[in-house]
Parts: structure tokens; sequence; C-alpha cells
DNA sequence: CAAGGTTGCTAATTCGTATGAGTAGCTGAT
DNA sequence: ATCAGCTACTCATACGAATTAGCAACCTTG
């Protein structure tokens, strides 16, 4: 077994050198010149520092200067998935990246779990994200209670994905929806489609909403036409649904949410609906790779940039160089051209 | 922009609750029954610690000496992996599915990386792991020095994977090869094979050392025999190795290191051995699932177990119940049978 | 009623570092 | 001889929590 060595101090420096372990912070710091301590001195210290491996106790210098480096991640979940392939690991891909480019380390809270498998904020009564200097918020689709209360607290946190509601004024950094809404209605006007249905979610919140806003600017912008939008729920939707985008002359679908597309995929396929040949299908989500929607055009949340920019974000906050309302919005990719094709000049008929 | 309230801290609680800071941290601790503190005056302090939002500074814990609940997780390459299929996956999700159990957060240390991709403990002249209580070391097959160094200063921490030379006296959990080579060499002597060759790397350290010792005495247990063990680095592997186990009248192959199993299946194919038919093959070692000789009988390291295990025994080594020396073998799983057949009467002819 | 014990706390110190406020010793100007 | 002004430091304190020693007030027992 090893000797016992207490790791070296900056007071074990001073008395090697000769000098205080004021001396020596001054030297380790940068500040010799200001302090104006001779370069002799400073060798002697920086020649003491090798000799007893000194580095630094994290521990101290964080009591000290009132950050300690650590962010933390939130997730309501665990962040480790235990199938390869996780929706959320593109975000923690970037969070790390940009962790690792910052020097901060990362915090996953595992203690706040309950029995129920859900992570919380205020777990026990408190709230043990304070123990970092702030957060990425991932994937929190409700608990807005929750999240109000961590503002009003003054705590530093960033979410991803856009806000609505009371939390709508929180930081937060989000895939651009209305220049995706242009890259999805733009190739298929050029395709010739003139009258483009859209099928929505029914919990018509804020994120749904600017969608829908988005697509009704672009329509009008590209002298395009639309049909009554349809909200409908993933599990009301029926072969019904394409009879009727079909019948009011529409060539085109988009499909707010990721849920409604794989149903819809499946409806497809059963009633014998040729995808795109009878109906180009854009999907304004992205689709998981399990779905059968998976191939169909599809906007792609540029999900590891979203997570490194939360971190970035967030880092600016604690610096103070930006509001505590600032908000981001990151490009889209382009979707691929899989399920758009030019339009049909009779309506096809399909079977029920 | 909202002025950002201070955290508050052990004073402001026993301020609100009409006691001293000493008093709050004895029940905050759990040493109020030691120290005969009225259940009154615990819920006074509770209700100030709910009131005023109170989480334990963690630098001022760590410096003091105490606990904070928090893990370190140091690799030495990101955790979070590009690729869905990933090697360390199954270890994160060990550690975190027992984080959650026992109620503590992990520390990523990103921090740590340089410019050369590698992390390090002593990375900037800093030791950022002093952050955390104690920490799981993953993956780490170098630089002894720094954990000779650390285990020197009485950090606490706990290995996955056997470790060899100077550290080997430092506290891990791994796999029981010696039982996992019985595994093996039990169906096989079942199955009518008599003759068993080896295949290891040149590196012969305590691990692959260790792994072959277990095979030579569990041969001579079972009455088998085995040619000489031919130790041979990857990239040096070509169909005259086939040519030269069947030729001894070995029926079966037992090989250390994956790498070398990934080749061995490409040159298998070339030259047209049939496995298992011609030749039965264990690899003792778990093979990724990219690799051709994924579908092989392996030995597959109980990954998930292993995070768990490291977690448990890394608490156990802060509660000073178990010592700083610590070692645990973990029963890996039976290898599946899948090129384990019987021997054949004949060498076949293979082609070259 | 004095000695001894228990209850319920508090005061003071410690961990290692950073930093503002000194200060001893010297030079040079008045 | 005095004093400003510099150099090259040191001193003392703060950061927030944990811990040990101590102490006043009350209670018990002989």
């Amino acid at each position: 077994m090893a000797k016992r060595t207490r790791a070296p101090r900056q007071s074990d420096i001073a008395r090697l050198a000769g000098v205080t372990q004021s001396t020596v912070s001054l030297v380790l710091n940068g500040r010799a010149a200001a302090e104006s301590i001779p370069q002799a001195t400073q060798d002697r210290v920086h020649a003491a520092v090798k000799e007893l491996q000194y580095v630094p106790n994290v521990a101290a210098t964080s009591l000290r200067g009132g950050r300690n480096g650590l962010i933390g991640v939130h997730t309501f979940e665990p962040v480790f998935p235990v199938t390869s392939d996780d929706y959320y690991n593109p975000f923690l891909v970037g969070i790390e990246e940009q962790a690792v480019e910052l020097k901060v380390d990362l915090v996953l809270f595992a203690s706040t779990q309950g029995d129920d498998g859900i992570r919380r904020i205020y777990a026990n009564g408190a709230n043990r994200l304070r123990l970092a200097d702030g957060a990425v918020m991932l994937g929190m689709e409700q608990n807005e209670e929750e999240l109000v209360r961590l503002a009003s607290e003054q705590y530093p946190f960033v979410f991803i994905g856009r806000r609505d509601g009371a939390s709508a004024q929180l930081p937060y950094v989000a895939p651009d929806y209305h220049q995706a809404l242009a890259l999805v209605l733009e190739p298929l006007a050029e395709a010739g489609h003139r009258r483009i249905a859209y099928l929505g979610e029914t919990a018509r919140r804020n994120p749904q909403e600017a969608r829908h806003e988005s697509f009704r600017a672009h329509v009008a912008r590209l002298g395009l036409g639309s049909g009554d939008p349809l909200f409908i729920a993933p599990d009301e939707l029926n072969a019904e649904v394409f009879h009727g985008i079909l019948r009011e002359g529409s060539t085109a679908l988009l499909i707010e949410n990721h849920d409604s597309a794989t149903i819809l995929a499946a409806i497809a396929q059963a009633a014998g609906l040729d995808i795109p040949r009878d109906l180009s299908v854009v999907v304004l989500d992205t689709v998981p790779d399990v779905s059968p929607a998976h191939t169909w055009s599809q906007i792609r949340m540029p999900r590891r940039a979203l997570g490194r920019r939360a971190i970035s974000v967030l880092m600016e906050l604690l610096d103070g160089t930006i509001p505590n309302t600032y908000h981001e919005l990151l490009p889209v990719e382009p979707p691929s051209t899989a399920t758009i094709a030019s339009p049909h000049t009779s309506p096809p008929a399909i079977s029920t």
C-alpha cells in the first residue's frame, strides 16, 4: 500500500520556496507582475511547484471563487439509454462536446429520480440543481410549475426546445421552425403542388401554433392554397383522413407530429396508398428510427448543435453577457426529397 | 435583468430557525440524535431549509472533508458515443442505475480532456476529480503513473476491469475469467474435444497472463491437451495460423482478444474454413456488434453489472466498510454454443 | 445541598485558496 | 533629516460546512 501523502498545497510550496502562501498564490495566478514579484522569486516558486507536483485544490478554488465549473444536465429520465438508438443521444453528444471545449464538467442528476422513475427538480423538497453553476434542461415537456419556480429563484438554466406558456420567457435554444417551413414548402411548390393539407396535434400550445402560423405565412407568400387545417390526435387517425385530404384536392400533406406520422404510415400501407406517388408527405418533426415513417421526408432537428449551443448560452448567461430571456433559433437541415413527388393530375382511388 | 440572489447557506437557515450554523449542520448531517437535539428544533431547521431552498455548497463540503453525494466518472474518451453501438454504454447504464438507487449524482469529467482528445486526471494542472466524493474509472488502460499518484493522495476510486502492475493493488471490479474459462472448456470437453489451441495477444500483462493461467489449470483439471500457446499480434494473423492449429490435431480454438477474432473471422471465410464444423471457436472477450466474429461463441462481460457494482463498491469504500485493496470478481454469462460443435475425426483440408 | 450527569445547544477552528490592506526596507528628492 | 514613492513582499480575512470542545441550565442522587 502506498504511503499516506497528503496532496501538497500552496503553503508547502511556500515553505520550500521561502516565501508565504500569498506569494505563491500571486505567482501561480499570473498576478506576479502586477504585484512586482521579481523573476528569481517566481522561478523558485515554480521550481517548488514542480518538485512537489502541486495541483490546486478545486474545492478550495471553487469555494473562494464562487463557481465550481459544474454544469447540470437535467433530464426527466435516465440519460444512458438501454436501447442504443436513443432520441436524446445527439443532444448529449453536443452537450459533452461543448463541455470539453469550455472546460466544464457535467453533472447528471440521478439522485432526483423518484420511485416512479421520473426525475424532478424539487426532489425531497430541495433543489439539488443548485450544486451546479447552472443547468441545461432536456426533454422537459411538463412540470411548468417547477420551471417557473426555478426561474423565480434566479437559478441560471437553459432549455433545449422552444417553450410556451409561462416559461416562454425563459432562456432556450430551439430549432427555427419558421425557416424550416420555408425549406419544406418551397420544394413542394416547385414540384407543382398548389394545395397543401396540414395535420396538426389537438393540443395547440405555442410551438404548435407557431408552426402552423409559419405554414400559413409561407403558403400565402408562395401563392399556394390549403384547406382547413386538421387537428386530430394520433390515436384518432384513420383512412378517412386521407380520403378527406385527397377529396378536397390537396396533393401534399404536412404532419406536425412524428407520432401521427408513424400511425399514418401504417394506415397508408393498409389502405394501399402509395406515398409519395398518390400524396407527397413531409413531417415537421424528427421521426425516430424505429418508426415506419422513418424514411419519410422530415425536418431534422439539429440536435447535436442544440446541445452545443445550450452549453455555450448557459455559460454566457453565467457571465452575464446575455439577458436571462435570451432565445436562440438554430437552422434546421433541409428535408430529404424522399416523399416529395410531383402531384397527380387526378386523385387516386384508395381502398378502405 | 433580475438580480441574482446569493444561494442560501447554513447560517441563513440558522438565523431563520433561531439556532447557530453548527446546529444546522448537526441536524442536516443526521448527527442530531447523537448531540441530543430535540425534535422541535430539528423541525424548525428542516422547515427553514425548505423555505429557503437550501442545498449544501459542494465545494465547501468537499473542502471540509464531508460528503457531497457526487460520484465522478472518469473515462479517457467521451462517454456519449456518436455511433449508437458503443462498447461503454452498458457500463454507464449500470453506473447510472446504481446511482439512482443510492441517490447520488454523477459527474462526467469533460474538463479534463486535452487537445489530443485524451482525458487525464491531472489535466491543466488541476485534479478536478477532487470535487467528487470518489470516482469510478472506466477504460483506463494507461496512465499508470497518474493512478498511483491519485491513490497515494488517498483519493477513493474504483476501477472497472482488472488491473495489473503497480495499480493491481487498487480497488477494482472485474469479470471472473477463471470461472469463465471453466464455462468455456467444460462444454468443449463434453462435446468431445481433447486438444484445444490457445491464441493470445503478444502483450502478456496481468489480465492476459491470468487468463492463460486459468486455461492451463482447467485443461489439466479436465484431462485435456493443448499445444504451445500462440502469442500473435492481430495484424500478423494469417491462414497459416489455422493450418498450424489443425495440423497439430487441435479441434477447438480459444481466442483471447476480440480484435484477433475479427481478423480470424475474415481469414477463415477467405480460406473456406467452416466454423464450427472444421474448428470450434470461442472468444475469451466480448466481440463488438460490428465485427464478423460477432456471432461466435464468446464470453460476455457482465458490463451492466460491473457498472452497478463499481458504484456500490465505491460507496462502501467511502463508508470504510471495505479495505482500499478490495477486488471483486463478477460471474460472466456462459458462452452461447454458436461455434461449439463436435470435433471432426480427420482434419479438414483448407484452401490457401 | 453538593456532586455528578444529562440536555441542548454555541464558539471556535479547520479545510486550501484568493485578495485587499498593509508594511519593512530602500532610493532619491527636497 | 524628512518624506514621498517604490519594491517585494506579508498579514489577515473570507468563502461555506463540519467538527470538537465547551458550557449553561436543569435534573438526579446520596
